[in-house]
DNA sequence: TAAAACTTTGCAACCGGGTTGCATGTATTT
DNA sequence: AAATACATGCAACCCGGTTGCAAAGTTTTA
């Protein structure tokens, strides 16, 4: 419900408008990563550069996360709750290579491995490419 | 020298032309992962399309490998012997945040975790965004 | 060795996602 | 109610990626 969105959203000190309650409303809603286009397609009637401007201000407040893939495209994931998006969070992606699906593994976690000296970390991304399980019956 | 080149064009089945050796001579000299545009720019008289499909090239004869960031633009760099690009090879590579070079950490093992029964992993993309080594004194 | 077939390269044009400037609309403050 | 700030939509632009095509180079075949 609308409620729902508005509280996620004022957690992280964004002002609830309409399209940003739209936007995150969709990226729930389908569950799985979503980039620029893929959201613009869903949501007709919507700018793209407002859609634009929202996953910028959704990723600066640490609301979701970007995704980069193989191709250039990058996709967006709700953080959830306990995601911090903070230094050494790592973040576990599942990109199915027929459906073309982004799917966050949160409950997976994975050691950040140790570097040689010198190298400071400050974040990291792990994606996982393959066959989804829905695709994979 | 070119003759090294040759040998390592021709170990992957591709034909040592003047601009895949000098594609090749880049990013093994440069020893960071470049992007198409970057590769451009170092290569001043080389032509863009020219480039583009050399890279397709090494990367469909797993001569390089594609490692995504996270603006959307994709990066290679040259495997090194042992990688074969095979399905459970894990490619982990470091971005520092300040000179924007990609490392290929090669030497640093790193497990792929257990997923949830039913997905299938073909391969995995560990990059961990920090401070490199010599932008750090 | 010359012609035919194929591959590589360069040029130009295009495409599409990402980005920005600006004007309008909507909310917030005074 | 006026002034200010913020959000949105539109249009235009930028730029990396991609493709079609013709010229140059290479390999094959007769």
């Amino acid at each position: 419900m609308t409620n729902h969105l508005e509280q996620k959203l004022l957690s992280k000190n964004i002002k609830p408008t309409p399209v940003r309650k739209l936007v995150l409303k969709k990226l729930l809603d389908e569950r799985v990563a979503m980039s620029l286009v893929e959201i613009e397609r869903k949501l007709e009637r919507m700018d793209r550069s407002s859609i634009y401007r929202t996953l910028r201000t959704f990723e600066e407040n640490y609301l979701v996360h970007a995704i980069p893939d193989r191709n250039g495209t990058v996709r967006y994931a709700v953080c959830d709750d306990a995601c911090t998006c903070e230094p050494r969070h790592l973040h576990l992606h599942f990109l199915c290579l027929q459906c073309n699906k982004t799917y966050c593994l949160t409950d997976n976690p994975v050691q950040i491995p140790d570097l040689p000296p010198g190298y400071e970390v400050r974040s990291a991304d792990f994606l996982i490419k393959g066959i989804c399980p829905s695709c994979n019956k």
